[in-house]
DNA sequence: TTTAATGTTCATGA
DNA sequence: TTCATGAACATTAA
């Protein structure tokens, strides 16, 4: 479940089950999750006896605040939550479950991943910010963290295909396959134009509807694509509101002309070849 | 059987 | 240095 809403609805139901929750121990199925430098029974001591304080998130990644460190979790591609109170726990864990916290109350916080491709992390309080820094995570894609002028100035700096930049996490963050689609149909950019040659005017129209089309799916808790719920279980509503990913041989909403899907970078990719021009080469 | 899938990261070579 | 490409990670489903 990967881009920004997912990742800001699973923090939100994070913070309603697991604030004020004290770590008495942890099983770890797949050590290859986690990013430790000693043991793993290491890891794990560290971790007991830490009360989660807060549940944050810096672009698709999620930070729990403990007593001591912050735990730094990235979903990948399939990483899920479920939470288990004392009574609801099953007798068996779910195959895909890789990760249980057991906590001084009797409830659980699973971690599942299909693919194992999630990570954790972590690191002492007050390094968050090195932490991204190093990670070159750009800013939140909202109208106060999200300047057009950085972004600008950001933009030309990059010979890149616009849609590859934009997914690098450099000039803003939480944007994935998904959503890079919706903003570049939106903005009417074609995902292959170079980011050094876009337009005031594009980069205008494109800073606006990344801003708005986050909002848009945050609120409606992300989109269920193919396998995300949040930590609730409930699926979320914004792939009814996709414009252009997944919509390959169907009419564009704005012109009628049959979307069409490429490789771009690696990924699939789908846009508007009437709508979506293509500025310089990639 | 083959391919692609919401993501990052590393190696290699231009 | 920068960037493109491919591979790796690992599993499922079409």
């Amino acid at each position: 479940m990967p881009e920004l809403p997912e990742v800001e609805n699973t923090r939100r139901g994070l913070e309603q089950v697991v604030l004020g929750k004290t770590i008495q121990t942890i099983d770890v199925f797949w050590e290859n999750l986690i990013v430790f430098e000693d043991s793993i029974e290491g890891w794990i001591q560290r971790l007991v006896g830490q009360t989660i304080q807060s549940v944050g998130r810096r672009g698709k990644y999620l930070v729990f605040q403990l007593n001591n460190d912050l735990l730094v979790s990235h979903l990948r591609m399939e990483g899920k939550y479920f939470y288990f109170p004392e009574q609801t726990i099953p007798e068996e864990k779910e195959k895909h479950t890789h990760l249980i916290f057991h906590f001084t109350d009797g409830s659980q916080l699973h971690y599942h991943d299909v693919r194992k491709f999630g990570r954790f992390e972590l690191i002492q309080k007050g390094y968050a910010p090195l932490f991204f820094q190093q990670k070159k995570i750009g800013p939140e894609p909202t109208a106060e963290a999200f300047d057009i002028n950085s972004f600008t100035a950001s933009l030309i700096q990059s010979k890149r295909a616009i849609k590859t930049y934009l997914l690098s996490q450099v000039p803003v963050a939480g944007l994935g396959n998904i959503y890079v689609d919706e903003v570049l149909w939106m903005s009417h950019i074609h995902p292959e134009s170079r980011a050094d040659i876009l337009t005031i005017e594009q980069i205008s129209l494109l800073h606006q509807s990344i801003i708005d089309i986050m909002e848009r799916a945050t609120a409606l808790g992300g989109s269920t694509i193919r396998t995300y719920r949040n930590t609730l279980g409930e699926q979320g509503r914004y792939q009814d509101e996709l414009q252009v990913y997944g919509k390959q041989g169907t009419p564009c909403p704005k012109c009628g002309t049959l979307i069409e899907k490429m490789k771009v970078h690696g990924r699939g990719t789908h846009y508007c070849p009437q709508c979506q021009n293509k500025v310089g080469e990639a």
